[in-house]
DNA sequence: GGCGCGATTCGAAACGTTTCGTGTTCCGGG
DNA sequence: CCCGGAACACGAAACGTTTCGAATCGCGCC
């Protein structure tokens, strides 16, 4: 493959002129440019990534390190953040951890030996101790999209959660609902808290209250609700309304209410955080609280490249968007409900 | 950020000795590696990989180009391609053309640029010039999954597409439909040619005649099969069952008919090409044809990884993969059929 | 017509590795 | 006790760029 110093020759000037050509990094005559550019052309050049990168200090790479890239949520982040990268000539590698803290480190250490530019984190599923070590081992412009990491002086751009929850939670209480379940993720990272901090926000606005027992354990992970789905409506008084903390655990929820023989919204009602393509299709289609994906993903990897651009000075911001709630059909009103709750 | 030559000092031997440990790429003695590594943890010495790439004229990065990573078939084949990368040591570029030429060539030019080791890519949607260009700018070991261009000499892991369709048309036909639409691809795409192909087969097999006015313009988008759909129902003579030849297709169908109030199966039946996860949970559950998507796209990052390690030998084989027929609730028996149908 | 200065162009060092031809060490055998 | 050779360790070149101080060019002015 050509190099830059076969351009030169075939251009007649100084290695030093083709790279000042090529990166307009200083004042070179019309005339001189377009001989560089002819020859460029004629021997077919491409530039070395990894030369220019050695030299120069900075690669072009950007590491998106998410929990799943076949989560439809995941995925429609990594082709936002692909296409704004690579229309700001950046390459983005995607890196799903499979929550496993192993795969985690080699991506970490990968990261690192690639130099990258900068890292968008989706950290929902690593937990605290994990995100501490990956942070403080990686001096490279960060930013994290839907959690964060407690204490990490870094960007955020995230959903208000407490919202989401306390909006998917009032919805159903409004419509009568006083036992409702919540499939929830682990109890260290920040978005499963808050979304139930808001799941208790709304208990405490209706003055209903929380029954403990109902939070079932999720850990985010479609099986994980399944399982517990199963377990809670077999108990003597099951809820009439489950509420999953994720798209992937609404599906869960549904997967085992259909086990069960349960019709959704007639005997139990479901809403779910997150909105996914083929939700209009399912059966029936779910309410859901919607979050504004691609606007996240493109404000966050925005950030970024404004902050590798800017020579790294994390200005440890959190920028925070609105969920929207979306209803559908996998809700109904419960018809024995109090008056008192019904007049809200 | 420290470098081989501090990791040297720190144990005292020469650079070439501590890249000799580093790579077993020379005899060492247990005693040196010992120290070596004792260094190495001591500086927190992590390697350069644009320097190392550059000496040794192979980077270990691997670009995977496709269509688009928001539909959830490529991004399970992401999810595949990037695992094994990374338990290889590899690193996976993920690359969506969004069935833009410019977008193809931009992402070729920047592949280029990193001296990738291998691409791994599907070709769906990039129609048969462009993947020429592609194809022949770049001298590396490639692999392409799910579809081929004619007459280029590369591995190709692929669908027995024929067969799909095949199958896929059968299954209506001997449910006694005779009237069946048919969203295709575009007319370029061998992988949309091949299953309309077993869709004329399973008719000749069946001795009905194949009307080419349900031969209905999908692009294998859904917003194309949306619109066809909407079209063949109004017709005078509307077909009784629609035959999608891709998930997003498929998709695009189901839409179209609820939009219309029509009922699948009680209406029309539908059958599509591709399972996805959240298929059991719609409404109805579709009949798909399945194709073994994790499998293929292993056998395909294998091959590649194979090759690169042979360093570019393209043996040109294809390997066929079978597809699986999967019923479920949105195909139905129709009553009115003939008996000399029902009797196959 | 020579001088000075801004505008260009040039040359060489340096980035962190790998690679390979040479040293050096250490043993065993003669 | 010396020699040969295996086993290991070393040093320097080279990979393709960018960068920056130095050299050169062209032109207006005295």
């Amino acid at each position: 493959m050509s190099t830059i110093k076969d351009v030169a020759q075939r251009a007649g000037v100084a290695i030093s002129t083709v790279s000042a050509v090529l990166n307009r990094s200083a004042p070179v005559s019309e005339r001189v440019v377009k001989k560089v550019e002819a020859a460029i052309a004629a021997v077919g050049y491409v530039p070395h990534a990894a030369a220019r990168s050695l030299r120069s200090g900075h690669s072009r790479l950007v590491g998106l390190v998410l929990p799943d890239i076949a989560n439809p949520h995941f995925a429609a982040v990594a082709r936002v953040v692909e296409g704004v990268c690579l229309n700001a000539g950046y390459m983005a590698a995607v890196f799903s951890t499979s929550e496993d803290p192993d795969r985690e480190t080699q991506i970490l250490h990968m990261m690192q030996m690639q130099r990258v530019a900068g890292l968008l984190i989706i950290p929902t599923l690593s937990d605290r101790v994990q995100g501490e070590k990956l942070m403080s081992e990686v001096h490279v412009p960060t930013v994290l999209l839907d959690s964060y990491v407690e204490g990490m002086p870094y960007d955020v751009v995230k959903l208000d959660n407490v919202e989401a929850g306390r909006l998917a939670t009032e919805h159903l209480l409004s419509l009568g609902h006083s036992r409702i379940a919540v499939t929830t993720g682990r109890p260290n990272i920040a978005t499963g808290a808050d979304r139930l901090a808001g799941y208790v926000k709304a208990h405490k606005a209706h003055r209903t209250t929380v029954d403990r027992t109902l939070f079932l354990p999720g850990n985010f992970r479609r099986d994980h609700a399944y399982r517990s789905t199963l377990e809670v409506m077999r108990r003597a008084s099951p809820p009439t309304a489950i509420f999953a903390l994720s798209n992937m655990m609404m599906l869960g929820v549904l997967e085992a209410l259909g086990e069960l023989g349960l019709l959704v919204p007639r005997d139990v009602s479901v809403v779910g955080i997150d909105d996914f393509e083929t939700a209009a299709l399912m059966n029936p289609p779910p309410t859901v609280v919607a979050e504004p994906v691609a606007e996240m993903a493109e404000s966050a990897i925005r950030l970024l490249l404004r902050e590798i651009a800017a020579r790294g000075s994390p200005t440890g911001k959190w920028e925070i968007h609105q969920p929207q709630l979306v209803v559908r059909a996998s809700t109904r009103r419960l018809f024995n409900s109090t008056p008192a709750i019904d007049a809200l």
